[in-house]
DNA sequence: TTGTAGGCGTTATCAG
DNA sequence: CTGATAACGCCTACAA
């Protein structure tokens, strides 16, 4: 049997009504009272019950992350951040993996979205209709990793990302780059083809092989690295660190040198990335930035409704926040001594 | 404006009573009734308000998990299988990280299990003091990784998984075996050291190393790599895997080879093991089982006190769910071509 | 500056 | 089997 606020009034000899306003609005309450009320909910212990505050406020002191999956390094940490900001700002986080799976994962954004302020939703897999949905509920929705009309979100510059990574294997002599692709529908998936296209384009004489969707884990790397060999490519760009590392993992099962036959290119610079030697080149991204970052932008900005209508009616987005990426070299990619043979 | 209950009612006809029975206690209403009842809420979209039923109720339908480190991927697994199975029992997890310091561990234990079903305190940093008094409030409290008189746990079996790592490295002939263990004060790390000597002393000839408390991450293991050559060690056993995998990285950088001159083992299996090659030998932990068997353990059986008095008043310990573990043999080990020569 | 009173949406208790 | 009615703990006009 907890404390209640009628407790902490009756020990004090005030009101609730006054015992209650010197927890939450101090400035109303002489300070004698107020500091004597205070005195006496602590020594008494209280805690004031959520569900009664939720009740009448309608603020229930909680927000929602979603991802895709907890075990991924990338995931993880975005979800540290999110934790440490929220801690930060009195709100606690609940946290739903939706396994890659974007019925999943819209249904889990339906069920908890209803019992919280507000959801992060990183790198959804779910489609635009199902996001259009989503935002049409009426609890606030922010993106991490993905644009949508009319939905407030976090980015990073996914295709500038790919564009450091392709010069610097340019620069190194290569001319034949894999691309070992994101999840069928990753929105950073496209914007990175996208730019690897560009860069490419600008950068004479270079050509792009496209490995397609790889799941974006160890396996997945595992599962396209001999497509990188039978390609003849001399250098690829992985859709994350894990995917780069199942690549080098069976390149080096196959007797194939990195960095000296093949260079590897990761992107995230998730912890993983600096645990294998040679350690990987990546592009790094802010992922604990990304985390707070989000939960910034969703308390701050995204009140309600993220949308708003212009005077023709058209949906307008609250422009994204986007983070700047940057490449880290390291052995994965060292000088190809080869690269300029090919 | 939310549907409410008040809605549903008056929209099928009934008192709210009947709506709340149609829908929570079916076999109370006449079926005509209660499937008229179900169909106005569903076409309605009617959403029970969580807060108003935690007020009457008392439960809030959310478990609380806290963790020393998000990103560490013993933790993120276990932080998967409580999210997978608290979803199958519709509950929704609040997670916290904290950050490896049992001071915010207490906290959110205090702050957070005010407002849950139920709490999952893994691999607790705190001390047996703070764990008595975070018994002592009236939330149910689980533990993984640790016991602890009158707490409710869910462990495995740390000593047979040394046990298992060291006979082996026994079998490939080695002497003089390097401990890395874990953060001061771990109780899992206390438990490894006392089956790592005991294995040790039934192996006749066998010398444990203690290299000290490193932290739990990669580069706590890159610090006491050197350690390991220092004393002329052939193996070194480590407090998990990414500590491993930092040994590893120094040893390999220090152009020591593995498992040629030194074998590594590691400890827990968790994804980051096979990242590397040589890939890591390491005491398999059931990951996702352990964070499952956690939520049935607090569910089922921690309600409210997990501690009861037995005749003499002495508290007793429900018994702890103990888990066992697999040593799984990789490339890190091999067989040590020269450790029968140290 | 303080107290009184009403109600947030639900479930539980009872009477019918 | 069903329907009033009373809480649950808190906040907040409104009145004093």
């Amino acid at each position: 049997m907890p404390v209640t606020l009628q407790d902490v009034a009756r020990e004090a000899g005030v009101s609730p009504a006054t015992a209650s306003r010197a927890l939450n609005a101090p400035e109303l309450v002489a300070p004698a009272r107020r500091e004597h009320v205070r005195k006496v909910a602590a020594q008494l212990g209280y805690r004031p019950n959520r569900a009664a505050r939720e009740l009448i406020t309608g603020r229930t002191g909680n927000l929602c992350l979603v991802v895709p999956d907890l075990e991924n390094p990338f995931f993880a940490a975005v979800a540290k951040g999110v934790q440490a900001r929220a801690r930060a700002l009195g709100l606690a986080v609940v946290v739903a993996d939706s396994e890659e799976d974007g019925h999943l994962e819209t249904e889990l954004v339906g069920r908890l979205g209803a019992q919280v302020d507000g959801v992060v939703l990183c790198s959804p897999r779910m489609t635009d209709e199902a996001l259009d949905e989503a935002l049409a509920r009426d609890v606030p929705l922010l993106l991490v990793n993905r644009e949508h009309p009319g939905a407030a979100s976090v980015v990073i510059d996914n295709a500038d990302g790919v564009r450091q990574a392709v010069a610097h294997l340019h620069a190194l002599g290569h001319r034949r780059i894999a691309y070992a692709g994101g999840p069928a529908g990753s929105w950073s998936d496209a914007r990175r083809r996208e730019g690897l296209h560009r860069a490419a384009a600008s950068l004479p004489g270079t050509e792009v092989v496209e490995l397609g969707h790889v799941a974006p884990v160890f396996d997945g790397g595992v599962s396209v690295a001999d497509l990188v060999v039978a390609n003849a490519a001399t250098a690829v760009l992985a859709h994350n660190d894990l995917v780069a590392l199942g690549i080098l993992h069976r390149l080096v099962a196959r007797g194939v040198r990195v960095p000296d036959d093949v260079s590897v290119v990761g992107y995230d610079d998730s912890p993983a990335a600096t645990l294998v030697a040679p350690a990987l080149t990546t592009v790094r991204v802010p992922l604990a930035r990304l985390g707070r970052d989000a939960v910034d932008a969703l308390v701050n900005h995204a009140p309600r409704a993220a949308r708003r209508r212009t005077a023709s009616g058209e949906t307008e987005s609250p422009a994204p926040v986007r983070l700047s990426v940057e490449l880290v070299v390291r052995d994965s990619t060292g000088v190809a001594a080869t690269a300029g043979d090919a």
